[in-house]
DNA sequence: TAAATCTGCTAACTATAGTATGTAGAATCA
DNA sequence: TGATTCTACATACTATAGTTAGCAGATTTA
């Protein structure tokens, strides 16, 4: 892993949770997916499937495209 | 499987290729992954990973965001 | 009219994504 | 202090992504 999309996906993520003042207990809560699975993502350890990356970005609140600006 | 993420992505991947008047071989080819493999992303029939993803937007010459435009 | 080539699709296997539980350390606050 | 909250990390397990071989239909060539 830690492919160089991974680590700026993970970056994003982290970037805008807390922007949001969220925990990766409470942003995983939201999503649906289990708590240590938003760390595995931040740093870039787990290679996100698509339906997890609509279920972040969705509980983020944000478009999937913007997810993926300047990558 | 069949979400409707991975149905758009699936459709765009396809509309992409046959524009490009690629064969799912080709394509195949150029992103590195099986020949078997972008029949079953445009028939949404997996679950694709970021990784790959990228390997095909690459392989189309598209930006990731753009995969994702309207979605 | 069959042999050769190319495509999309299926089924079965192997590698790994995603889940679950627990420990330890740092930060904040009573 | 100690209680609380958060995150990193390890391990082990289960579900499924990604690989592989091969089949069936269409097209071309002889």
């Amino acid at each position: 892993m830690k492919g160089e999309v991974l680590l700026k996906f993970g970056e994003k993520v982290r970037e805008e949770r807390l922007k949001q003042n969220l925990s990766q207990e409470e942003l995983a809560s939201r999503a649906g997916v289990h708590r240590t699975y938003i760390g595995m993502i931040e740093r870039a350890e787990k290679n996100i499937t698509l339906e997890n990356i609509k279920k972040i970005s969705k509980a983020l609140n944000l478009q999937i495209e913007y997810m993926f600006k300047n990558l």
